[in-house]
RNA sequence: GCCGAGGUAGUGUAGCAUGGCAGCACAGGGGACUGUGGAUCCCCUAGCCCGGGUUCAAAUCCCGGCCCCGGCCCCA
């Protein structure tokens, strides 16, 4: 017996067929949007994904060497290869480019609830725009999304790392140091004092950027952020002032896009150092455990780090698999139209031949099932009433012609008709 | 990398403490009820995660590994 590798999974019809109906949903309203779906390399050069996310994460990497010394790595994640898609084959369109995707990822990672090995991102890109209107309307795409799918219990948050940018530039911090901060914000316990890092980062993060990021508002009292900002920063208000504008009007625009459910938390801060402005995330509010979080992005530079110049961009990303997780607990995952609504059984041997003829010709229009295992007809019937069939149609000796008898399982009732008007009936 | 709980037919389980023929239910295949389902009855298929150790004897005790579930770290 051969098992499946640590973290994979085998997904069976009834759980393919809905993940395929989310599936459609997502690339419908991806669509509907004017976002165009690419594809892009299962593996790619393993620089592609260190030159995004650092060379720690070759941890985390289904890394490998080819034949010819390649060093290659199975993608972790979709957007750098999409960024990298941009850089290569359409930097010179008109902006903005609205991509798409849907695939899997590979991590080389503990197994959790909610964490695979092999996982499906579902996500976009809008490569060309940072302005608020723009990320305004990434959000709602977001938020359409699972409007149309049906999640119901979840937490869209959104925060901005620009003004964090903004103090730790004027505050001349480096790069290293802001890392640390940020990654260490939302930690319990953590005393930023005992931070390996200079004084007055020190001092700042406890003065001004911890103070931040405990900001929390609702985005009808979106108004209380500028004076709690001028309350923390005082006169250096000014330096966030730009910053500050675009985010009001794109929580402003989110508004007009009518996102009104949602929180606004400074500590989403998604340690990432390419995340220049907005983020956001969305996390399931049940069913799911320690991996809550279905959807993180923002705006980011990451065309530059592709190699293509500063051009802004905005995306987010779902992990498919959450979603799933999500939905099905809260018993909203889409019915399956995946079983077979006519099962066709000879009633003899002898009429097995024209059986074959009837549910060839039955197939151009409904989906049919023949008797394949030479049951006899009680048997053949159990088989339809456990397979949840909802019609048999039997092939009688006695019929004349075209006549054949189609049994509806559910009531039990029987008739007997033309074949060809199988599909009606049952329609 | 770390912590905890687990692993017995396809599925769900009993048995494990105190070692002694691996059982039950459902599912699956066949059959009876002489060719129309869900009922009943009979038969069959099918299992102790893997490898060592202790023992006359291991599903049971010990060690190691693998896998799985939850959590920590991490989370692009």
């Amino acid at each position: 017996m051969f098992k499946r590798p640590r973290g994979t999974r085998d997904l069976l019809p009834k759980e393919m067929a809905a993940r395929r109906a989310v599936e459609s949903v997502l690339r419908e309203t991806f669509e509907r949007y004017g976002y165009g779906e690419v594809q892009t390399p299962t593996f790619e050069h393993l620089e592609l994904i260190t030159a995004k996310s650092g060379d720690e994460i070759t941890d985390h990497l289904y890394d490998f060497v080819d034949k010819s010394n390649r060093k290659l790595t199975l993608r972790p994640e979709l957007s750098a290869p999409t960024i990298r898609l941009y850089v290569n084959e359409l930097r010179n369109r008109p902006k903005p480019r609205k991509l798409y995707y849907f695939e899997n990822c590979f991590r080389y990672e503990r197994t959790q609830k909610g964490r695979y090995r092999e996982f499906w991102q579902a996500g976009v890109e809008l490569v060309g725009s940072a302005r608020p209107e723009a990320e305004a309307e990434v959000v709602a795409l977001a938020a359409a999304c699972l409007e149309n799918i049906g999640l119901k219990n979840y937490g869209l948050t959104i925060g901005n790392r620009g003004i964090f940018r903004a103090v730790f530039n004027h505050y001349n911090i480096a790069e290293d140091a802001q890392n640390l901060i940020l990654s260490q914000l939302d930690k319990k316990d953590v005393q930023f004092a005992d931070l390996d890092m200079p004084k007055d980062a020190k001092n700042i993060t406890v003065s001004i950027i911890k103070p931040i990021a405990m900001i929390k508002e609702s985005l009808a009292n979106r108004k209380n952020i500028r004076s709690r900002l001028q309350t923390i920063l005082k006169d250096d208000f000014k330096i966030i002032e730009s910053e500050l504008r675009d985010f009001e009007e794109f929580l402003d625009l989110l508004e007009g896009f009518g996102a009104t459910d949602c929180e606004i938390d400074f500590l989403i801060a998604r340690g990432l150092d390419y995340y220049t402005g907005m983020v956001f995330e969305i996390f399931a509010k049940e069913g799911l455990g320690a991996q809550n979080q279905i959807l993180g992005g923002g705006t980011f530079s990451l065309v530059k780090l592709m190699g293509g110049g500063d051009v802004p961009s905005c995306g987010f990303g779902f992990g498919f698999d959450r979603l799933m997780l999500a939905l099905e607990s809260q018993g909203a995952l889409p019915a399956s139209a995946a079983a077979p609504r006519v099962f066709v059984v000879p009633e003899t041997r002898k009429m097995l031949n024209r059986a074959i003829e009837i549910v060839s010709d039955l197939r151009k229009e409904v989906s049919c099932e023949l008797e394949l295992m030479g049951r006899k007809l009680g048997k053949a019937l159990s088989y339809a009433n456990t397979e949840e069939i909802a019609y048999v149609l039997i092939v009688s000796e006695d019929s004349e012609g075209d006549e054949v008898i189609l049994k509806d399982m559910r009531s039990g009732a029987q008739k007997t008709i033309d074949y060809r008007e199988v599909p009606d009936e049952v329609g």
